[in-house]
DNA sequence: TATTTTATGAGACTACAGTATCAGTTGCGT
DNA sequence: ACGCAACTGATACTGTAGTCTCATAAAATA
């Protein structure tokens, strides 16, 4: 039942976020003060902790469930940074194009400012953990395996490093990007 | 000429550094303030903030030139990774243990508390930078070849996953699980 | 329409990092 | 011994994130 109350809630929300980002994209993240954000959101600054308990929270969601999750659908015989590639690939298929350029924007803060950055890892320990875990039942490995996590490293290093480019260039078509450097990493690092 | 002042300053440097990392241990980076730091060290806040001008700066040093000095010291033959693994080899071997153990306390946190990490990334582009260039140099590719990039992004990112199961537990020999690691990875994370 | 529940705004408050000023002290060269 | 330069402490100040309280307004419910 969205009643009226539940409408101006999505309303609001939508405003400060559209609003933070705004002014983030003209002043940077940390030159703009919550206080500007709710002020140009048309709230008051109570109400903009009420709606993101930090300020960090308004980059900082859970983006990679759906990547868990495909990762646990990757048919069971690929090597791991193969079926990293592949959860990568459906990851991006579950989203439509406009999702994925709504998401640059904000990407492009979780990736380049360093407080930012900070917040999302602050949540990567769990991620990690999660996919050695998954990575590990594929494979037999216990999860702590120093190779699963080799693996890992080199699959989301190389991951970060498209990552960047994306977030430095917006022509770069990131999901390609980020599939042709596992693929090259699949293959070895050949040069 | 080292005077008394100079003794005494550089004993006021590891006074406040000592104290400081005392503090992070037993109560977290982020939970300590500068205020508790500076009554252990035994000066005033302001004198904390003349040695240490944010608190960032008692832990984000600039660790990474003898990697970057070993870097372009290595043979030309050798493949991007194969040079990085010797550059991380002999920027190790340079260091006695003593020094190795004693970094190593700083690179616990360096490598665990977001704010850290955060900060040290913050540097990160410029290293970056560097080593892509000196491996652009090597191979013939441009420095912002991707592939030259995916180098790097697998390999910091195995080293990185290694440097956390370092700072998790001290047991563990960093350099030679860097060194493996990174072996790892140059030929081709075979399972 | 009357009552209850919930969101909001206003504003005071805390905590902490970092800055600025200024006076007092201490080592240093003469 | 003396005066200078450097180091220090005390203290007040700023800016910003995040908390708390309470009164008001507006939506839901009966």
């Amino acid at each position: 039942m969205s009643g009226l109350r539940e409408r101006k809630k999505v309303k609001t929300r939508e405003a400060i976020l559209r609003e933070a980002f705004r002014l983030f994209r003209e002043h940077g993240y940390s030159a703009t003060t919550v206080e500007q954000i709710a002020e140009a959101a048309e709230v008051s600054r109570a109400t903009f902790f009420r709606y993101f308990p930090t300020k960090e929270d308004l980059v900082t969601l859970d983006r990679f469930l759906p990547l868990v999750e495909a990762l646990k659908a990757q048919p069971p015989g690929a090597a791991p940074v193969s079926a990293l590639r592949g959860a990568f690939r459906t990851a991006f298929a579950g989203l439509s194009a406009e999702e994925i350029t709504a998401g640059h924007a904000r990407e492009v803060f979780a990736a380049t400012v360093p407080e930012l950055v900070a917040a999302n890892l602050r949540k990567s320990p769990g991620l990690i953990r999660e996919v050695a875990e998954i990575l590990a039942d594929r494979t037999g490995c216990p999860p702590d395996d120093s190779r699963i996590q080799n693996v890992i490293g080199a699959s989301f290093g190389v991951v970060a490093m498209a990552w960047l480019r994306w977030a430095r260039d917006s022509a770069v078509d990131g999901p390609a990007e980020i599939d042709r450097s596992l693929a090259h990493l699949e293959s070895g690092l050949t040069l």
